[in-house]
DNA sequence: GGATAACAAGTAGCGTGTCTACGCATGAAC
DNA sequence: GTTCATGCGTAGACACGCTACTTGTTATCC
């Protein structure tokens, strides 16, 4: 499963993820694959201009700092961001709910745990 | 709520509303826009082109009717298109699942106490 | 010491897919 | 005879993610 289905969700995901903490680039990558049982294996290429975006739209800030040597740039959620994803999260149980009507009734709700 | 967001599952949608039985593409978008509460309010700019894609890959096929003097394509589901379908079906699910990970009632930092 | 892999960030150009905005045609209502 | 709802269709614009590539550090293997 790659990114192109998520198309418009990728950034709600990504907020997700930054909820629990900031994260850079690299760890946030890690972080979907892990959360996802490697589902979700998303390249670079599509990480980090997304990752830009969100910070141009206000919904993260970035910090850069120098670890052994390796420049990191380590993603953290403004208010604004909690905001879009909270919105994210409501239009994305709107869009599953509705699709679900049409393709199952695998919305699955909650994975029976 | 357009169809930006459904980016590849569109397909998916269409081959839905036509197991029930065959439509012709008005139809069609009327049908999505009843089963979904007017929540899928879908231009004929993406239903139409979606559709003979749809045609071109053997998912459906189209025949001609003339009504009251008015000419109507009629969409079809062909044997490959069922099989289609039962393959946009798991993968929904699947995607809905993983992503239901980050955006699902079940993410959110209170677990349902 | 040199090659290779994993880590870490980034850009350029492409392809796919949906949207906007049209055009064409018929039948009913006013 | 103009307007509206029905019905089909195309052209071009645009957004977004993908592929492929570059730069650089640290660690490992031979």
């Amino acid at each position: 499963m790659n990114a192109q289905a998520l198309h418009g969700h990728l950034d709600a995901l990504l907020l997700a993820v930054l909820e629990r903490g900031a994260l850079h680039g690299y760890a946030i990558i890690e972080a979907l694959r892990a959360r996802s049982d490697g589902r979700l294996d998303l390249p670079t290429g599509t990480v980090y201009p997304a990752l830009r975006r969100l910070e141009r739209a206000g919904h993260v800030v970035s910090a850069w700092s120098t670890v052994n040597g390796r420049e990191r740039r380590t993603y953290e959620l403004t208010d604004t961001g909690r905001r879009a994803l909270a919105d994210q999260r409501s239009g994305w149980r709107e869009f599953s709910s509705t699709v679900g009507r049409f393709l199952g009734p695998g919305t699955t709700p909650n994975p029976a745990g």
